[in-house]
RNA sequence: GGUGCGGUAGCUCAGUCGGUAGAGCAAAGGACUGAAAAUCCUUGUGUCGGCGGUUCGAUCCCGCCCCACACCA
């Protein structure tokens, strides 16, 4: 039977952890998930894992692995992932991969081009560089160094801008001379499957679920991690405002509505980039049952 | 009941010495190749409280009314 990885995605709080469980069971499978902030050990409440018996129920993979002190990525992800899959159809012919990060999905179907890797150290400088001088300069400086670059590029953009300039001051060439613009082809078959619900319910379910992890306790979580504020992996949703909050900027109730509204914004985010995906075969969220038929008959048409 | 201050975009307000209006926030849309729950770009939104009057022309001036707030009784 040909591989096949059955991908489950869509906007945040549409359903997918349940969906994907529903799916890996039917297949009796595992999953792996694609979720930038779930990955991290550290983080639970706040990015909405998986609870405890719904891991137990069935393998997770990219939940919980790593720490937010470790440099993770999209490339990382799609060597990760990339790995774990084909230990996984040892087992199985069918895996599961949930998750609402759109780009590391897209680095694991089509692959990211190969760019050698850059020297910690000039990241480290040319982000502290434009911290100091700003954008102004930092648009100067990629004028002067990548050309090329920034004709084209998001000259507003300060993460693409140090990104450019940190790929020609560590490899001596343009950032554009890496692309390829060539999708990578792998040599299992790719399912994908969009969760959708009407944008009432979207937003009334990030609303009750924010509510429910202030609860659950997510200021005590935020507050432990005080200490790592300022690491990549906690520029999240629901953890900045409390930092804000812990820093007596803003009240608890404030606190509350710009999680919520930060989380819709965020889920319109998801839902531009996953609609310019042909690929993706949409559903309601809330039919699991058609869902399973339908994925079972699209397993079925391609092996 | 009297006096004062106000009623302009979903919200907070600015403004027009009379030529039918604009900021912030919210919202909507979009981009995206090693930070992606990040980062960046674009864009409106109006019976200017109601009815009359003056005027070529009123959101602006005048009158009455309605509503809100404050103070006095």
């Amino acid at each position: 039977m040909t591989k096949t990885v059955i991908i489950v995605c869509g906007p945040t709080a549409v359903g997918k952890t349940s969906v994907a469980i529903s799916i890996a069971r039917h297949f009796q499978t595992e999953i792996i998930s694609a979720d930038s902030r779930q990955c991290y050990k550290e983080l639970k409440i706040g990015v909405a894992r998986p609870s405890d018996d719904e891991l137990k129920e069935v393998a997770h993979h990219f939940i919980a692995s790593h720490s937010i002190n470790e440099n993770i990525n999209a490339a990382y992800f799609e060597k990760y992932a990339l790995n774990k899959v084909n230990e996984l159809f040892k087992k199985h012919d069918v895996v599961i991969m949930v998750g609402g990060t759109g780009l590391y999905i897209k680095a694991f179907c089509e692959g990211l081009d190969e760019i050698p890797s850059t020297d910690e150290s000039i990241r480290k400088k040319v982000i502290k560089e434009y911290e100091e001088r700003g954008l102004q300069w930092l648009q100067e400086e990629v004028m002067k160094k990548d050309p090329e670059f920034y004709k084209v590029g998001e000259i507003q953009n300060p993460q693409r801008m140090t990104r450019a300039l940190e790929v020609v001051e560590s490899t001596g060439r343009s950032i554009l001379s890496f692309r390829k613009n060539e999708k990578v082809r792998r040599d299992f078959k790719i399912i994908k499957i969009g969760l959708e619900l009407s944008k009432d319910k979207l937003h009334a379910n990030i609303n009750s679920r924010v509510e429910r992890m202030i609860r659950e306790g997510l200021v005590e979580e935020v507050k432990s991690l005080l200490d790592h504020r300022d690491v990549n992996a906690l520029q999240t949703v629901g953890y900045s405002e409390i930092f804000e909050h812990l820093d007596g900027k803003i009240s608890l109730s404030a606190v509350v509505e710009e999680i919520k509204k930060n989380t819709r914004r965020y889920a319109k985010r998801q839902l531009t980039w996953f609609k310019k995906d042909k690929e993706i075969n949409w559903v309601k969220a809330n039919q699991e049952t058609e869902i399973i038929s339908m994925v079972q008959k699209l397993v079925e048409a391609c092996g």
